[in-house]
DNA sequence: CCTATTATGTAAAGACCTTTCGTAAGATCT
DNA sequence: AGATCTTACGAAAGGTCTTTACATAATAGG
């Protein structure tokens, strides 16, 4: 489908190349030997050779000392050269900024936190320059060395551009161009993406063979991202926003901080909200003490029935709330993350026994084992995935 | 990421025999000169002679007679030998049996349309004979000619196998191995999927550049299929199924007939029902004549405001169950097809509106063009889509 | 020390594409 | 009618790449 241009024998020779190095890649991080990469890429040595001397050049793979191991003559191996191409990834929450430094193998080479006490976009846009220079620092790189740059943010994001729509958790960000902020720094692609997107990127890559996946980051706040054999599903470009789901029962209201009515009525904050007012009616419940939601479903775990009772009823208004999406998108898994996940087994069960109900084959529904490195990683994830994608076609 | 397997110098050949193939099929079904493909594929002239040499020597192409239009010296022209791979689509409805072959160009050769007399599974896959045989022999074609095959059956077709899963509309039909039966006739990749994802699939191909397309078919009952830059969405094996949405304040009742909650809420029949309900409190309306859907938009395309206000609960319904998917989905469009689409303009600016207020940024609502050939043309579409796909990596 | 085994290096051959030049066929102008 | 322009086709030379086949290097065990 997707042809060369010039198309004369050199694009035979990128092709190998291309190979080559992909069958590298998936071998990391062990040493490969030459004779293995003939295998995999049923190419001929003197090719596959001719291949590796090339890569070897241009600094992607490095040699190794031939260990001797069995009978013969050793081997000589080789591998990915992180250094090649090191890449940056962002995760600029409302409350923490974190950038994290990876080579081409997806090894971490540093990771930077940093919680941000002062509220406001330009506080947000300086700690991310110091968060980023520190964690350059740490990896000893320059910010010519980066390759590829993601960084993920709350809100909804015009891929195309990198700027920033609408923004509710953190004031004036939309007027804050971060796109063009770290292409000013960094020479490469950039590419800014929704947080929630890049968290479902990360499950699906965790999960490998997902198809198609349904992950959703619930917090204060719950958005979703949809991946689909691997590639991150946009559509005209604000996939995903499950807060905005009218749930049954609850009224529209108006619109004040920019959360949906699916965030009022189960996000966190919602959540304690309605344990405490079950608790008023039943001052014997351990609910009663209950300030975070975390709380709320330790002692619905703990047995507490009133606490099971809102942890039901949390699930039925959430898997009604996705039951359409289910139906017509019918992905292989949902994957709960964000700071709900830490809920456990309590609420998972709950929303699978509500969805069996509501829809024909209901997916499994899974916690991320990633947990608060999610977004970070699915942003180093798509980044790697960029250099991948223009490396393997011109190296 | 894919690579060919032995990646030689032949490959090159195939890539841009490949190519150039594709170049004519882009072009079609208008003729092509030479110098025109040698300027699509980027490749040299001496190089797409080649290729065209091979490609004709093959049966791919046909040479034209060089008619001297303008200056120089008249260029002979190729086309697609649409004859050198015919494909089959079928459109098995419970009422309908339709089969078409077209070329390779996308020309329809022949169409053979049968209303089914007699219900059951057994008459349904004679009818499919009887109508594959008489098309054949309108196109003057053998059954060893056809090259790919796809049917269209309602219900959940388990794609990798064949199977009919579930098909509620048809007695005993999945009991019937469709695919199977085709298999033993035609010695090519045969297909068999849902017609509602067939739709999908021709609705996405007409309006070129869909991106993300939700392609709903609206009749007595409720289907739906998703296509993502031209390919369809399968899911975990059942996308689409909008029919099985519980609508807000629709009991779940049991499950008699097979249909979904939202199919009963709003299928034709309900609404013919729903519009006698209303017309029985309003004896004045034009309503208590219609006995079926189109009757009910007819009078309220004509300035009924019962009728409108039936059509707005309509849509309104529609609306609600649909919009946790365009949140999530994000589509570039909804096209609505099947018996419904003849309401026209009545039902879509009710759902448009409808829908303004409860998604972010509302997709555009359309009507198919296509009407009852949707699916034909969605079978023939995938099974054209299946011999390219074959074709340009093995010509 | 020699042999079996495994890995690597090198040269000739074959296949393909590209560049370059020359030729052919028709249309328009004089 | 002939000249000239435009467009299209064909053939040979040159270069790049892969493949095949053969030779060489390094190690362990006898």
């Amino acid at each position: 489908m997707k042809e060369e241009r010039p198309a004369g024998t050199p694009v035979l020779r990128r092709m190998n190349r291309a190979a080559v190095l992909d069958a590298v890649r998936r071998r990391a991080p062990e040493q490969v030997r030459l004779a293995e990469l003939t295998q995999l890429t049923e190419l001929t040595r003197p090719t596959v050779a001719q291949a590796v001397e090339d890569l070897l050049a241009a600094g992607w793979l490095r040699q190794h000392a031939p260990r001797s191991a069995a009978v013969g003559r050793p081997a000589t191996r080789f591998s990915l050269n992180g250094r090649a191409a090191p890449v940056l990834g962002l995760d600029v929450g409302p409350h923490t900024v974190t950038a994290g430094i990876a080579d081409l193998a997806g090894e971490r080479l540093a990771v930077i936190r940093r919680p941000i006490s002062r509220r406001g976009a330009r506080h947000l846009l300086e700690a991310v320059d110091e968060v980023t220079g520190e964690a350059l620092a740490m990896a000893d790189l320059a910010a010519e060395h980066i390759t590829a740059v993601t960084a993920a943010t709350p809100g909804i994001v015009e891929v195309t551009t990198g700027r920033v729509l609408f923004a509710p958790s953190v004031p004036g960000w939309s007027e804050i161009d971060l796109a063009g902020h770290l292409r000013a720094h960094f020479r490469c692609a950039v590419t800014v993406e929704n947080d929630a997107n890049l968290a479902a990127l990360a499950a699906a890559h965790q999960r490998t063979g997902a198809g198609t996946l349904l992950a959703v980051q619930w917090g204060e706040r719950l958005g979703a991202g949809v991946v689909i054999d691997g590639q991150l599903h946009r559509g005209a470009g604000q996939a995903g926003e499950i807060g905005f789901i009218r749930p049954i029962g609850h009224l529209p209201d108006a619109a004040g901080d920019g959360r949906g009515p699916l965030e009022r009525a189960i996000g966190a904050e919602a959540i304690v909200d309605l344990a405490r007012r079950c608790a008023a009616e039943h001052p014997e419940s351990r609910l009663a003490r209950a300030t975070d939601a975390a709380a709320v479903f330790a002692a619905a775990a703990g047995g507490d029935p009133i606490a099971a009772e809102v942890v039901d009823r949390v699930a039925a208004v959430f898997a009604e709330a996705i039951a359409p999406v289910v139906l017509v998108l019918s992905p292989h898994a949902i994957v709960i993350g964000g700071g709900i996940a830490r809920a456990g087994a309590v609420l998972l069960d709950a929303i699978a026994r509500r969805l069996e109900g509501l829809t024909l084959t209901p997916p499994s529904v899974e916690l991320s084992e990633l947990a608060e490195g999610a977004v970070l990683t699915g942003a180093i994830q798509m980044a790697l995935d960029e250099v991948w994608r223009n490396t393997l076609t011109a190296c």
